[in-house]
DNA sequence: GCCGTTTTCGGCCCGACTGTTTTCAGTCG
């Protein structure tokens, strides 16, 4: 088993656990060593054959043996053993919403329940309302969520929540008694995908708040929750968006609470309590040692900045708060420098209506501007991506004419000629050199032949790289795991060869971007790679992924030693052409 | 099961909401 895989096997294990109520802080060490496990740099083989594993904080003698087990043999006894006392289907019930591991379990001893399918047919039948502890709602909130999760994978696109939320958001400020309010969770931590929307808001008047979130939401909206501090609903779209109201002096603490990874929030507790605080999304309290139980003292004022500070921490962006070792980093003052949305001048990795893409070259160019750009990149697909309307040398020319009539009409803009060139399965980039030639810049991207090895993978990556035009690795990870594009690739060979070669890699709306920034960083900062920030735009809403690599991206040097699209458009040109010298 | 500027034993983040109960357990984030 590879790493990932042992993670996620953990994490059964947990459920499991559960499942079969051993004791719960047992379940709860699992899930942390999968966390830990996914934090780990370097190769897991190298640990376990080293006997250092344990030096892995949350892996202790027993996780130990087991990752050990999977690593090695792709299975364990301890596993087998979890899994024979439980059966398998009990283990998909826990994804139905409101369906824990006590009462699948109850649902299981009492009516012989044992999977999804069973479940919804008992729900159907009314047997699942006579059972002690449910009842009518119980039995029907089982049954929608069984059909919801049917619909809906669970995770959607930053660029479509970000959408939906708005709406959400502009309706809630508007609000009487209304003092802020922000998006929060892994929205405001911009990530690629999120699962729901959260938004923090201080009021003298939450149910005024309340009430205008639910009318935004829309007629076709599901309420699923509606308390004095908290409403929850259900797009139509299927996005859950919930809604937190809190009384102005808590806001900055809510805000911090409800924008942190769920590990990230139980890491900072943990700080706070080891150092004699109590933190809470309504403040922060000293704690008096004498009496523990009592609810201590809060300490007032604080900015969510200066929460921070108190922990004796430098203030930790939204986008790192992840518990991937920022803590640490912000202990030690040493938190990189982020890349912010006023540093961007130029949008790179760009679909014109010439392709796939939805907008035209000049409706491109004018949401560019507007959002304060300075040049923009334009890479259509080429000849061999016939799914997508690439474009023939003919069409390049064509396409050419128009951008050389733009830029000299044009005033402090510009448009750099390019091309989204297809990674042949052999490596080859898809057009003759002379047509190559032709661009200021050459994407190479592999859109094919997804299932090859990571090996096979890796070595056509590694060739299309050698190809003296290829200016831009296009997304080498996978552009997004909802559109199944993605292809297993050795990224610390990847990230060598390009650093040495000159090419700049893209980091763009990529499921992985915490593997790279995190735990490929200091390597892609010894190889000293390139990047460029890409939303691999095909509509001007494509452009918000522009602001995914925000807070990625690290001035400087973190991941990357230099981010080309920061720079002006002569630098940025300079950049390009680095390459081909 | 893991961990230790409280501890090698005894804790382990904490609060809201729901539905089912008549004071609370389960679930979620």
């Amino acid at each position: 088993m590879n790493k990932q895989e042992i993670a996620a096997t953990l994490e059964a294990m947990a459920d499991l656990m559960e499942l079969s109520e051993e004791n719960p802080f047992r379940a709860r060490s699992f899930r942390a060593g999968a966390r830990a496990l996914d934090g780990i740099t370097g190769d897991l083989g190298d640990l376990i054959a080293g006997g250092r594993l344990r030096e892995v904080k949350g892996i202790g003698s027993a996780l130990e043996e087991v990752i050990a087990d999977l690593w090695r043999e792709g299975r364990s006894a301890r596993h087998e053993e979890l899994k024979s006392k439980v059966p398998p289907g009990l283990l998909e019930m826990l994804q139905v919403q409101g369906l824990g591991p006590k009462r699948a379990r109850v649902l299981h001893q009492k009516l012989g329940i044992c999977d999804l399918a069973s479940l919804k047919a008992a729900c159907k039948a009314g047997k699942v309302a006579a059972v002690s502890g449910f009842g009518e709602k119980s039995q029907e909130k089982i049954l929608a969520g069984i059909t919801y999760l049917g619909q809906v994978s669970g995770r959607f696109l930053f660029s479509e929540a970000r959408e939906a939320a708005r709406p959400l958001l502009d309706a809630v400020r508007a609000a009487p008694g209304v003092v802020r309010a922000e998006l929060a969770g892994s929205l405001r931590r911009r990530r690629e995908t999120v699962k729901d929307i959260d938004i923090v808001v201080s009021s003298r008047q939450p149910a005024a708040a309340m009430e205008r979130f639910v009318a935004a939401a829309g007629a076709g909206a599901e309420v699923l929750a509606r308390g004095e501090t908290k409403t929850s609903v259900r797009l139509p779209r299927g996005i859950q968006a919930d809604l937190r109201v809190v009384a102005d002096a808590e806001y900055p603490f809510a805000l911090l609470y409800f924008t942190g990874s769920m590990e990230h929030n139980t890491a900072m507790r943990g700080r706070a309590k080891a150092r004699g605080f109590k933190l809470n999304e309504y403040g922060l309290f000293r704690v008096d040692a004498a009496r523990p139980s009592e609810e201590g003292e809060p300490i007032p004022g604080l900015s969510e900045e200066e929460i921070f500070r108190a922990l004796g921490l430098d203030p930790i962006p939204p986008e790192l708060r992840e518990n991937l070792g920022e803590i640490d980093l912000a202990e030690a003052h040493k938190l990189p420098d982020l890349v912010e949305v006023k540093d961007l001048r130029g949008i790179v990795h760009v679909h014109s209506v010439a392709s796939d893409g939805r907008n035209t070259l000049e409706q491109l160019v004018e949401a560019a501007r507007a959002r304060g750009l300075e040049y923009l990149a334009l890479s259509d697909h080429s000849q061999s991506a016939g799914y997508a309307g690439g474009l023939k040398e003919d069409r390049v020319i064509q396409q050419h004419q128009e951008v050389d009539r733009l830029n000299a009409r044009l005033k402090g803009f510009r448009i750099f000629k390019g091309i989204e060139s297809d990674i042949r399965a052999d490596g080859s980039l898809d057009y003759p050199p002379e047509v190559l030639d032709r661009f200021d810049f050459v994407i190479a991207s592999v859109h094919s032949a997804f299932s090859l090895s990571e090996d096979e993978q890796t070595r056509r990556v590694l060739k299309a790289m050698q190809d003296p035009h290829c200016t831009i690795l296009g997304h080498p990870t996978g552009r997004l795991l909802l559109q199944r594009e993605a292809f297993p690739l050795r990224m610390e060979e990847i990230l060598r060869a390009a650093g040495d070669l000159g090419v700049i890699v893209e980091i763009n709306a990529n499921p992985l971007r915490l593997d790279l920034d995190w735990r490929w960083g200091k390597f892609a900062r010894e190889a000293k790679v390139r990047t460029c920030i890409s939303p691999d735009a095909h509509s001007i809403q494509d452009f918000d992924y522009h602001e995914i690599g925000v807070g990625i991206a690290r001035k400087g040097g973190f991941p990357a030693r230099e981010v080309v699209n920061t720079y002006a458009a002569g630098d940025f040109e300079k950049a390009l052409s680095s390459r081909r010298a």
